[in-house]
DNA sequence: CCGATTTTGTTCTCACGTTCACAAGCTCCT
DNA sequence: AGGAGCTTGTGAACGTGAGAACAAAATCGG
């Protein structure tokens, strides 16, 4: 019989067929990359090749295969047909996931209009907004719906996913709204950090937080001798209304 | 005088100010938090406070904020503006960046009439697209211009930062034309790997990764029992070529 | 049938990131 | 002036992630 394995220093801890949270986020881009294998005909790809045109090292991609389970062959590869399946099945998207977009603004506009999601195992249920002006707009094949209506289309369409394309400030409120729905995946746009309950996953995308990550790196590029001066802390702490302008700034 | 050092074991291996990468990608978030306090009259507060506002651990803000200098005070907290200045100063957002945007399509279309860049940091001094029945469009202030006229627009502009909204199709001849012209730092939405030479700097915004890993986390909370079987690997892997259709769609 | 060749799956080690815990330093009150 | 009470800055421990390296397994040619 198996001994009780005592826990290894330095492995992660992690449950029954429990993924490492850094593989979990390439999984998709593995999936991306044997799709585009796939249309391209090609039916068998090293770790190599994939590694390639996923854009990682590929030590990186064949450890990650591997907590999915042993699915190529040595001295072969892997088949782009069967571990593009196996890929999706991990993910959870052999199947389309229902999902709802609230605030449909210039984002909320663009994302109903994106025909990318269908394809990649998502259905957009329902477009919510609260301004009774939008309330009946056609987007392509959808209309938009009163925020009000949110309890039933969550309960009738079994949806576990919201994105929250709102102004910052009713983002929170939204959320709460999402959550006590049912709603238990959110994917917020707004500039804010939201607080949601246990058990509610959540997930952001920030536009001015990427380009400010991207502004840090150039700023270094450029030569820091162009930086300018630190100004020193004055004696006391006070007066110091008058320093220049920063962005950074809150809301819509 | 100062000592040499030499390396502690475990330390991490930063040039002069360096500030590790993850660090870096917070920075963005305490400066809107710092923003948030500011606008609400706050002048002090400490560093659970501004943990709170971001979202963190306080010992990991704490962290964060010590590889800029001891911008706080024992026993009483961070002084809100200086805190602010001192962010907005080592990310390089005390003054605009240029940027470009590339591909006007719904999500450009969304971008350009976004207001919160200019508040943090940036801005935007030119549309760009290759359909001539685009060009000449009025966005708000802006015009959309043809994407022949990129050259010229980041050299006399000193455009350091491209934006790409383009279908995944023509993202890295996009992608080289912008490194060509000098832009060395991208964000790109193109669902696409983008290879760029050394020196420039990318970053991506891919919302169906988002989506998918929320749907992995999503399936394991509703059972893993729901989970189809695991098709084994027939003898011979050929013959696999009616599996279901799953998402991972690559294109547009 | 066997050895050469290829490529996976995994182990080992090092680097990076997070969190705890506490001494050092500041303010305020008596 | 001196001690009580907070809060920062950081050393040290721990956990996670990345990459090099290699043994194991499969194919293929002779
Ligand atoms: N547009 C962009 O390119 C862009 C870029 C980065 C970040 N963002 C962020 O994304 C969010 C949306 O941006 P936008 O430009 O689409 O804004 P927007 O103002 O155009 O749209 C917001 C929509 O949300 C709706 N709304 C407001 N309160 C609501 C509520 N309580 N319930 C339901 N709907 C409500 C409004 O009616 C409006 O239609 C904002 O938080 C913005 O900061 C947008
Ligand atoms: N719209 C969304 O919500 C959304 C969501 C996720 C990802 N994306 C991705 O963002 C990108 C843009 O999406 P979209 O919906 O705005 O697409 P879109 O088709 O509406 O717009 C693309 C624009 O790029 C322009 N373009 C094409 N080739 C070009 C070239 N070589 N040079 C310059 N311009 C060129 C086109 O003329 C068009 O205006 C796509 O890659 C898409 O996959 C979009």
């Amino acid at each position: 019989m198996t001994p009780a394995r005592s826990r290894r220093p330095g492995a992660p801890t992690r449950t029954e067929r429990g993924i490492p949270e850094a593989t979990v986020a390439r999984l998709p881009v593995y999936l991306r990359a044997l799709t585009a294998l796939s249309d391209s005909g090609i039916a068998t790809a090293s770790s190599e090749d994939l590694a390639t045109a996923a854009g990682v090292n590929s030590a990186k991609l064949r450890k990650d295969l591997s907590y999915l389970g042993s699915y190529g062959t040595r001295g072969v590869g892997y088949d782009v047909e069967y571990l593009r399946y196996q890929i999706a099945r991990e993910i959870g998207v052999t199947q389309d996931w229902a999902v709802v977009i609230v605030g449909i603004g210039n984002l909320g506009h663009a994302l109903a209009n994106y025909s990318g999601f269908g394809t990649r195992g998502f259905r957009i249920v329902a477009l919510l907004d609260a301004d009774p002006s939008l309330v009946g707009e056609r987007i392509g094949e959808m209309v938009v719906r009163d925020f009000a209506e949110l309890e039933e289309i969550v309960a009738s369409d079994r949806v576990s996913i919201g994105v929250i394309t709102t102004p910052a400030g009713p983002a929170q409120e939204v959320c709460d709204r999402l959550v006590a729905a049912g709603v238990t995946s959110i994917l917020n746009f707004a500039p804010v950090v939201l607080s949601v309950p246990d058990g509610v996953d959540i997930r952001k995308v920030d536009l001015s937080i990427e380009l400010q990550i991207l502004a840090y790196h150039e700023q270094r590029k450029s030569g820091e001798a162009a930086l300018p001066e630190v100004p020193e802390l004055p004696a006391t702490m006070n007066g110091l209304t008058d320093l220049p302008s920063v962005g950074g700034g809150v809301g819509a």
